[in-house]
DNA sequence: ATGAAAGCGCTAACAC
DNA sequence: GTGTTAGCGCTTTCAT
């Protein structure tokens, strides 16, 4: 069932039936009208492979992220879909659990389909990306970072705002014995984080102690470790954190998790504040307190970029590649024990 | 960057490209060589347009699940993925957030990139599936149930055998005001569940008391409201239920989050039981008691079922179609307060 | 074993 | 305003 079936039944060319299929406002009424009435009573639809073929473009943007099974990446992806549903546009998913190989892997598989861009959310840039040739002829987006290269632009992330708000918050509830737990060190958002953590201790007047700050991985497995960690170094409770901030709100989970294990009371004995502000943060027990990044906004600010770059004859004017933070209160911070 | 640029530098003709990039035997292995160094040198990618056009198929599979921000379904979708993945096929992801009109579209989007299947897990399968004609020829596998079809598989879960389990755990600690927080109930694989649970309770002789089965909606909100209402409904503490069981884990995470708000410690003053076992359960605090569903498993099942049917060459043999379920024991149960 | 050529379904340039 | 037609990049007969 192709274009040329529809062209016969309706007695019209073929050009005149992707013409009305496609809403060329140069076509007769009448002859559309006959079209339309075929293509409907058979149910025609077009071959997206033929189309693509023609047009060089595929209406498709490829999202790469780190690992759909962390609950901040599907808000990301659901409203990546949503705008691009809106936008008439087709996802090709990726979760690359974190392996440069897959991602490489999914690149290429991305290429061979020839997407018209594609939303790097993994939240750290890897060479796979920028190494391969081919890519410098698509439009792509990444967090924090992107190559030098004229077709990539990257999301600002100002993640200092909301972490100030909450050492400073975590400042006055008296709290002067602060934990970090970072995310992978290698993955740059986490640093940027862990950076932001220092500036604001420093701006606090606080003193970080080094043995505070442990590195974690952003899942609840590594929370748990981390807080497993922190006690056990150190046995006199009086020397311990009374106060950890996450890099992530799996992280905090994880504290959360362990403090349970351990028989501390949350925020009795121990503050914690998260980082994402996940949906599921306001469900927890208790209710977490977390820094927010709005996963809405930065798949808006990421699929806008793309089709800025992918369809210049878009008019929609260029949000600003910029993503603020801000503490959320909740109930999993109160004042220091003494 | 094509096929025929390949064929000139390497002096041999575009089929044998095709060829040789395909694998196909017959290829001098000389010319192969010669072919596969110019192909690496200049980083081709073979247009999978072009080939789906003549091909006719795809190599690419439609994923269809409710809600995406649901933590049940990414653990499908990195299921799904992996297979895909090892398989060299390719995934369109789409989540309906359960409106039937976001399913329509996204059936009919896939049918225009021509996929090879669909994998609907939506648990409750929608008419907008079975009436679309061009879906006779695709391919598709359900959860529960599937169209009286040629092309439609669907996978059977067992429910009955882990809540039968559950009930079981409850009765042996001395539980006898058992509450039920349903799902959806124009949702088959709801009331399925909510089946199991009437029948499980009569096996052990408790009575159901039509007051504490409440409709529910599969979210963590919908958890809340019925632990609410349970609540409100009862102002006599020892009437209330002293358990009870959820149709999905996000509800039991509702439950948890309201019986916090409501003063309740679970599982001393509340036993609850969830159903699914996504990855979050066993850090929830505390620890939840659940019917496991494997969703790796759900996954492996429907892209086996689309395999078969969409590569009949495949020698992969079908597996089941069948899973089962069983209680997962943790710690939001425990004996009925008295 | 290799090459020449037809054609997959569609769009767009061009002619009318 | 509508039709004719030449490809888009690839696979696959069919010759050789």
């Amino acid at each position: 069932l192709n274009i040329r079936e529809i062209a016969k039944r309706a007695k019209v060319s073929t050009a005149t039936v992707s013409r009305t299929v496609n809403g060329t406002p140069s076509v007769d009424p009448k002859l559309a009208r006959r079209v339309w009435k075929v293509v409907n009573q058979l149910g025609y639809y077009p071959n997206t492979h033929a189309r693509g073929l023609v047009s060089g473009r595929s209406r498709t943007f490829g999202i790469i992220v780190s690992e759909i099974t962390n609950p901040f990446f599907p808000e990301i992806v659901q409203s990546f879909e949503n705008i691009a549903v809106q936008h008439n546009y087709e996802i090709l998913l990726t979760s690359t659990i974190n392996d440069p190989e897959r991602m490489k892997l999914a690149v290429r598989r991305m290429i061979e389909r020839r997407v018209d861009g594609v939303a790097v959310m993994t939240f750290g840039m890897e060479e796979a990306l920028t190494s391969d040739p081919h890519l410098r002829s698509t439009p792509l987006v990444f967090v924090d970072q992107s190559p030098d290269d004229e077709r990539s632009s990257h999301l600002h992330i100002d993640y200092l705002h909301g972490i100030r708000q909450a050492i400073a918050h975590l400042a006055s509830l008296s709290h002067t014995r602060i934990a970090f737990v970072s995310g992978p060190l290698n993955l740059p958002s986490a640093r940027e984080r862990h950076q932001a953590f220092l500036t604001a201790m420093r701006e606090q007047a606080i003193r970080v102690q080094p043995e505070f700050v442990v590195e974690g991985d952003h899942t609840m497995e590594g929370g748990m470790r981390a807080l497993q960690h922190l006690a056990a170094h150190f046995p006199h409770r009086v020397l311990r954190p009374t106060a950890v901030l996450c890099s992530n709100d799996m992280t905090a989970i994880g504290v959360m998790r362990q403090a349970y294990e351990l028989g501390l009371n949350i925020p009795r004995d121990l503050s914690v504040i998260g980082f994402d502000d996940i949906r599921l943060a306001r469900f927890l027990i208790p209710p977490l307190t977390t820094v927010q990044m709005s996963q809405t906004r930065l798949a808006e600010l990421a699929f806008h970029a793309l089709l800025s770059a992918a369809d210049p004859s878009d008019d929609t004017p260029a949000p600003e590649h910029r993503l603020e933070t801000c503490l959320i209160y909740r109930r999993s911070t109160g004042p220091a024990p003494k």
